[in-house]
RNA sequence: GUCUCAGUAGCUCAGCUGGAUAGAGCAGCGCCCUUCUAAGGCGUCGGUCGGGGGUUCGAAUCCCUCCUGGGACGCCA
């Protein structure tokens, strides 16, 4: 970007200091359309302080701009227009992928700081549906942005393997639970006794006082009921495992809910001790101005999730030093992480405010939040598997000759679902489409990979050799490639601070379709003396997008 | 009721720290494979930016108000 600190700079001059370099950079805008160049400074605001028009302003102003990298400056209707010189910044911007290769755009504005991101955090016992499906690879996408920009990262899956669901399972495995049944498939038939439990205790409320009973039972350490909690934990987290395993996805912790159990005791003595404690109807409670209270012990004294968030948030802060804490968590806990960050306030950790709710819309089906308890859920599995039968489907009539297609399905497959779930901003609620999950033309994941495998096949076939380095003598028709191949680095870093990975997969649509366009338009693989520079075009967009897909977790192919 | 998120083309969305003619994709229609993977490219159709006020030289974008929908609101997580 020193060509445009350059621009800032030169324009400074020419207002006479009337603006402040912060103000013009952040004035400085793209044009909208490329006929206009390839920055645009507006002059409107001058137009008061000095007496003259906006157009008269543009024009004073575009006879003083002027340095290596611009080409020519154009003062149309107010706008100061200014045109970078093609050749130089192509060198500029292909030279520097090309020797830096997949750590292009890495920034450094988090380095040395450790930043913990809470993510995923399935309920054991509960099948994976596709509401978890967002918080894992949103999740899983902002980690590996945070690490992009410098960070170092922890992962951790906070699982959902405590509470008075246990109760409930426990009850109704007493009840309807089969052993046999449980051991072939556990979570299926887990969810079918949950299911149930529900059904019946809509006509039988003593059912959910048994169930707090028994969990009760389990936090006060009862063998029978521990040993139950072990085995649907345990088997359920190696099915999740599994589609962690398709989705290419690790953690660094999987500290649950249960990993605070002895911790909690300590967190209550310290909000005692604080005198932030109060008892409200039985229960005890922490009162906070302008929201409802948090509540911290149900009336018959067992723990609530708020609770163990708590001694989590400590945790994490002594175990990992963290500067920084993400949770990836539904926009419906927006209210109790507000309580929980101004629990923290009032127990006056001064690293409560570097704690970030970042909340995202639901999986909708027909309109409406899928409910575990009704059994309404769309399981994660069969969409990921029926994704990767249709990309098989498309390999088999596209390019049956593939090698390793039961591989490359997979990762086609996969990506289009992952890139479907992060292409548009997370707070938007997703109504669940199997069609349009499983379409894989136009702004989708397959879309992306496939620019990405053409290149591949060009760089083959035009035996591509990373030892010569020619970075000149590009067409027009090139430039839009670079200027969003230029771009990339500001992405990423706006990609972290709105903690927002959909920025990074529309960039990649626009840098796909920008080198599409010239694809179809240009020759690559012709004897003449650009042959090379076409050529290393090609690998630097192939870099970025491949670096970009492995941002949001989704592989690139060479072949598909 | 209170808080919160959202409302832009038939559908899904981008643009939202104010700026030039409101952009994509899908769906529809019509082109382009004897030349580098047609999961592609090109064209065409399609919009009172939920309604109404206000601030401004300028508003999809900021403020107020109303309407519509989702969600959250003490012993679930």
């Amino acid at each position: 970007m020193i060509d445009k600190q350059l621009i800032v700079n030169s324009i400074f001059e020419a207002v006479e200091g009337q603006l402040a370099k912060s103000d013009i950079e952040q004035t400085i805008e793209k044009p909208k359309y490329a006929h206009l160049g390839d920055y645009a400074f507006p002059c409107f605001t001058l137009a008061k302080i000095f007496r003259k028009s906006p157009n008269i302003i543009a024009k004073e102003i575009s006879g003083k701009v002027n340095n290596d990298f611009i080409e020519k400056v154009e003062a149309v209707g107010g706008y100061v227009n200014i045109f970078l010189k093609q050749s130089e910044i192509s060198k500029g911007v292909l030279s520097s992928i090309v020797s830096s290769q997949s750590v292009y755009g890495q920034q450094k504005n988090g380095e040395g700081q450790t930043i913990t991101i809470d993510f995923s955090s399935p309920n054991i016992a509960k099948p994976f549906s596709m509401g978890h499906l967002r918080s894992t690879v949103i999740g899983n996408a902002v980690a590996n942005i945070a690490e992009k920009n410098g960070y170092d990262v922890v992962r951790i899956n906070h699982l959902g393997d405590w509470g008075t669901q246990f109760g409930k399972l426990i009850v109704a495995y007493h009840l309807w639970g089969n052993k046999e049944l449980i051991e072939q498939s556990p979570v299926r038939e887990l969810l079918k006794i949950y299911v149930k439990f529900h059904e019946v205790a809509e006509q039988d409320d003593s059912l959910n006082d048994q169930a707090r009973a028994a969990f009760k039972k389990l936090e006060q350490g009862d063998e029978e009921a521990l040993q139950l909690w072990q085995w649907f934990r345990k088997a359920s987290l190696k099915e999740f495992e599994q589609v962690y395993a398709l989705l290419g996805i690790r953690f660094d912790s999987y500290a649950g809910e249960a990993f605070y159990n002895d911790k909690m005791d300590r967190v209550v003595e310290l909000l005692a001790e604080q005198g932030l404690l109060e008892e409200s109807d039985g229960a005890m409670v922490v009162n906070l101005e302008n929201m409802p209270p948090c509540l911290i012990k149900k009336t018959d004294g067992t723990t609530l999730y708020a609770t163990r968030d708590l001694a989590a948030a400590l945790y994490r802060n002594e175990t990992y030093n963290s500067t920084k804490s993400f949770y990836v968590v539904g926009n419906e806990q927006s209210l109790h992480f507000k309580q929980l960050f101004k629990v923290l306030e009032k127990m006056e950790y001064g690293w409560a405010k570097e704690l970030q709710h970042i909340p995202f819309g639901m999986m909708l089906k027909d309109g409406k939040k899928m409910s575990t308890r009704k059994g309404k859920v769309v399981l994660l599995e069969e969409v990921l598997n029926d994704a990767i039968q249709l990309a098989g489907k498309n390999i088999e009539e596209k390019n049956p000759n593939l090698k390793q297609k039961e591989e490359i399905a997979k990762v086609v497959g996969t990506g289009a679902v992952i890139f479907h779930d992060l292409k548009n901003h997370r707070m938007n609620d997703i109504e669940f489409s199997l069609e349009e999950m499983l379409n894989f033309e136009g702004e989708t994941g397959p879309y992306v990979q496939y620019t990405h495998a053409r290149i591949c096949s060009l760089l083959r076939k035009g035996q591509y050799n990373t030892e010569i380095s020619q970075f000149e003598g590009l067409s027009d028709e090139a430039w839009p490639v670079v200027i969003s191949l230029k771009g990339f680095p500001e992405v990423v870093a706006k990609a972290f601070e709105l903690a927002d990975p959909s920025q990074i997969a529309k960039y990649l649509i626009e840098l796909s379709r920008a080198f599409n366009k010239y694809y179809a338009h240009t020759r690559i693989l012709e004897d003449d003396v650009t042959r090379h520079v076409k050529l290393t075009l090609c690998a630097s967009v192939a870099i970025v997008l491949e670096e970009g897909l492995r941002l949001l977790g989704i592989q690139a192919p060479e072949e598909m």
